[in-house]
RNA sequence: GGGCUCUUAGCUCAGCUGGUUCAGAGCACCUGCCUUACAAGCAGGGGGUCGUAGGUUCGAAUCCUACAGGGCCCACCA
């Protein structure tokens, strides 16, 4: 059948996707006779869909599980996907909102009911995508972090914790987000600039007709103010300490205190304090004993506490305050400022400090291990920068808030007695009934009697257990699979979550398998448009994936990605590299039918000198090459382990070693070497398999009509094996001697066609030789032959000290090739003089190590004999004149 | 403000412990070619005093110091 002239992915991918599914070449079980290397994951948000930074990370995690794969592990790829409480409940929210129906007016089974029902429909969509792209993923594994099991398994950790007196209850400053209603972690808090104004506002001595002037950018929170704080060094004010002030809008009495908190020289040096609304006025006030005041509902409307504006959102309550100061004449004047005010990540709210009861976890003696085995490389970061970033930040860890104001999530196993701010913590209610019944000593108590918190834990919560939970190793610790398969090998994930997520499994591992939970951490860059902005939404400069790999090929896109993406880089993404990785698609798919084309014939004849040569070298620098490779792929440089498969297929594969062995037009090529052809392009489609999965397949299908569950997904890794370094070399010299001749024909106007007649003058000859059987095919050569003497009417270029000539009809510009001669001896005497100066020094000669030494002799010998032949040539030159 | 890190060809980046694989790669660019696998191609070619200024050394892109300009993380000023 005639292959089509240029290579169409779409039918390919899609068979071959499906194959591998149907012949379970993904699937994986424990195999003692094998060793496994496992990767699990970064589960997205089972709302998400998939866009260029799942592209990228996935993309290297195929690469890595199916060159493992290959390799003869008992390679296991879990996927999964996240329930992400907050994004996931805040869609949910909105999609009931459009059908007309408030969250409030639901109870909280109904609200879920609707929440699974969203998942079942919606959820999950981005693991299809994931299959368009290759994904190589044991699909019979599919997690999520609320399957029942799963869920059981995060619930029992917090009843250990809890249980090991790491889980408290706490009235802290957390980040409170008013539209989801719900606390959020300082990593989900954004920050931004923003204009702003400051306010100056008199607030009146009691008893004095003076009054200080305070500078604020939140006019709102005076209605919690408790006190006015000065630096105690600070000598304008020494007068007012202890004296009390009035604070303006609510007309309450409070003290003047002195904390060196206080910058001087910001504003007027007096600081208001609201204790219930900043973390650093809460800090003071706790120094100094001070009452707090909630002035704001969990809306971010005044409650009722602020005693004016009541019921106003946070915002118009400003402008209110602002105006009512004005009319009270409190108001000195407003100043345009710019500060940063924190945003939730999920909603885009404006955070609020807010003072509210949360779980948290004690995080100081479960990271300890956590910090000391990525310090001693235990397990690697790569790369190896965010080693300090890491530790800069374990070392400074904080409580770890793990409660949440919401319903979609695992709800905290506490049950309060009746009536009671007492709590029993257990893995069920029944459990907890028995507990709440020994506790309370009353044995009448019912399931009725108790009330289950209403938080949910953090979402990470549940995925800080994701290379444990997935194998069920918290529920079994002693399981076929987590026995197994943990730790796993290696996570790829965004730097952007090395301490919500990466940090604290660590954390978790330690504590549940005694053990890291994978051995390397590999960052990937963040993907950016070509002008360095972040791929966004909002933006609308992000490619949709899924186009991408219809009008270039998954292979096509994993490539074109890899090409400049090494790790911790960030991925300046351009669809020309699609295109190059699409090209690069073609060119082995027309090399393909190159190979397809040939005829063949058994005649012996047909086997020619050069093709063994060719051949031979072809075997030699696969193997040099996978060396490279497999160094690469050590270090995790994926790019440059893709680069050198890049190049070995395109430039030595197809440019020098097809071109040296394809047939003359029309002849038969040597079946025995076609064969050879065929091993030679089989082995190159393995060890481009990881990378291109679709058309490697499909060609290694093509070469040989094989039996189809011979799949290349299976087949084994090529390993280096001994190569003849020399004839590497030598044949490198031919590709010099042929890109030379190349030249001159350009520079001549010689048409390729034209067969050229080359001679060389060399004192050894053979170290071209067998290799330079190649160079009459390459640079179109009807004959070759040694001299001893200088060639007439030759055009010539040298290789080392060797002195190459191509007799040409045209005439010679005499005056142009003085020139150049005269150029270059001028360059390799300054040369020889710098190489010269090196080896006079006789501190150099000193100290240099030999080989350096033979290093600059070997110049001095090389350069001497190239401006002897130099001038020997000039002088012909002249004497034509 | 504290910590980390970077600056090499037009662009994106390699260059590990100082000395021929030290000035490289891919892309882009320029010049020829529709040559019997491939114009999504073939062949050839030109680009950098390695951010600046000092220092150490026989020798510095590589080590040290200062400066300039990016980036990241943490904390966050009312």
């Amino acid at each position: 059948m005639e292959l089509a002239k240029k290579y169409d992915p779409r039918e390919v991918e899609d068979k071959w996707y499906k194959k591998w599914i149907a012949d379970r070449h993904f699937n994986s079980k424990p195999n003692p006779a094998k060793k496994p290397f496992t990767i699990v994951i970064p589960p997205p948000n089972v709302t998400g869909v998939l866009h260029m930074g799942h592209m990228l990370n996935n993309t290297i995690q195929d690469i890595l599980i199916r060159r493992a794969r290959m390799q003869g592990f008992e390679a296991c790829w879990v996927p999964g996907t996240d329930h992400a409480s907050i994004a996931t409940e805040a869609r949910v929210v909105n999609m009931l909102k459009e059908k007309g129906i408030e969250k409030n007016s639901l109870t909280r089974d109904e609200f879920l009911k609707h929440a699974w029902e969203w998942k079942e429909k919606h959820g999950g969509i981005i693991l299809e995508q994931l299959k368009k792209l290759g994904a190589s993923c044991d699909w019979e594994r599919t997690n999520f972090t609320m399957d029942e099991a799963y869920s059981e398994s995060v619930i029992r950790v917090f009843v250990d914790l809890y249980n090991k007196g790491k889980i408290y209850r706490g009235v802290r400053m957390v980040n409170w987000d008013p539209q989801a209603k719900t606390a959020v972690s300082d990593e989900e808090v954004n920050y931004r600039e923003v204009k702003s104004k400051l306010y100056y506002v008199k607030y009146k001595i009691v008893g004095e007709d003076g009054y200080i002037v305070v500078a604020t950018t939140r006019p709102e929170t005076i209605l919690g103010d408790t006190a006015v704080c000065v630096n105690p060094t600070d000598e304008r004010y020494t007068a007012f300490h202890g004296k009390k002030v009035i604070v303006p809008l609510v007309n309450r009495e409070v003290p003047v205190i002195a904390d060196n908190y206080v910058d001087m020289t910001f504003g007027t040096g007096c600081l208001k304090i609201t204790p219930a609304h900043d973390i650093n006025d809460y800090e003071i006030g706790n120094r100094f004993n001070l009452e707090i005041i909630d002035i704001f509902n969990d809306d971010g409307t005044i409650s009722e506490k602020g005693k004016v504006f009541v019921g106003q959102d946070r915002f118009k309550a400003r402008s209110l305050a602002a105006k009512q100061l004005e009319e009270d004449g409190l108001l000195v004047k407003v100043e345009e400022y710019v500060n940063k005010v924190g945003y939730s990540e999920r909603t885009d709210a404006v955070i609020e400090p807010k003072l509210s009861m949360q779980w948290f976890l004690d995080m100081k003696e479960l990271s300890a291990p956590a910090l000391e085995n990525v310090v001693n490389d235990n397990i690697q970061l790569v790369p190896a920068k965010f080693k300090n970033t890491y530790k800069h930040w374990m070392e400074n860890v904080k409580d770890w808030c793990i409660s949440r104001q919401l319903w979609w999530g695992h709800r905290i196993p506490a049950y309060y007695l009746p009536n009671s701010n007492e709590f029993v913590v257990a893995e069920t209610d029944t459990e907890a009934l028995e507990l709440a019944k020994k506790k309370t000593g009353n044995s009448k108590l019912t399931l009725a009697d108790l009330r289950q918190d209403e938080d949910v834990l953090d979402t990470w919560c549940s995925s800080w257990l994701w290379p444990i939970a997935v194998f069920d190793g918290i529920r079994h610790p002693d399981n076929e699979d987590i026995n197994y398969y943990y730790p796993t090998n290696v996570l790829v994930t965004a730097p952007e979550i090395l301490f919500f997520w990466v940090a604290r499994m660590i954390i978790a591992g330690y504590e549940y398998r005694n053990d890291k939970p994978f051995s390397d951490v590999y960052l990937t860059g963040i993907v950016r448009d070509a002008k360095r902005r972040k791929m966004s939404k909002s933006l609308g400069n992000s490619p949709d994936p899924l186009d991408l790999i219809r009008d270039y090929g998954a292979d096509g896109v994993r490539t074109g990605m890899l090409f400049s993406s090494p790790a911790g880089n960030d991925l300046l993404f351009d669809v020309k590299l699609c295109e190059q990785g699409r090209n690069f698609s073609n060119k082995i798919w027309n090399a393909l039918r190159l190979v397809k084309g040939w005829n063949t014939t058994n005649d012996q004849k047909a086997v020619r000198e050069s093709d063994e040569v060719a051949i031979q070298w072809m075997e030699a620098r696969i193997n040099q090459v996978l060396l490279e490779i497999d160094d690469h792929f050590g270090k995790f440089r994926i790019s440059d382990a893709l680069l050198s498969v890049y190049k070995l297929i395109w430039d030595d594969f197809c440019s020098w070693f097809l071109e040296a062995i394809k047939p003359d037009f029309e002849q038969p090529i040597a079946l025995i070497t076609r064969n050879k052809v065929i091993d030679i392009f089989e082995k190159l489609m393995k060890i481009a398999h990881p990378f291109m999965p679709f058309i490697t397949e499909e060609v290694y299908q093509q070469l040989r009509e094989r039996e189809i569950s011979d799949s290349i997904v299976i087949a084994a890794w090529p390993k280096s094996e001994n190569f003849d370094l020399a004839l590497i070399e030598k044949v490198q010299k031919t590709f010099e001697v042929v890109a030379n001749v190349r030249n001159i024909r350009q520079q001549k106007q010689i048409s390729p066609r034209e067969s050229l007649r080359l001679f060389v003058r060399a004192e050894n000859f053979e170290s071209y030789y067998p290799a330079s059987k190649m160079i009459w095919r390459l640079a179109n050569i009807s004959e070759l032959d040694l001299v001893t003497g200088k060639v007439e009417n030759a055009m010539s270029f040298h290789i080392g000290a060797d002195e190459w000539f191509i007799p040409i009809t045209q005439e010679i510009d005499q005056e142009m090739e003085i020139d150049i001669v005269q150029k270059e001896i001028d360059y390799l005497k300054g040369f020889l003089i710098s190489v010269l100066k090196k080896l006079d020094n006789e501190k150099f000669v000193n100290n240099a190590p030999a080989h350096v030494l033979d290093v600059e002799r070997k110049k001095r010998h090389d350069a001497e004999k190239r401006i002897v032949a130099l001038e020997e040539k000039l002088a012909s030159l002249q004497s034509m004149k």
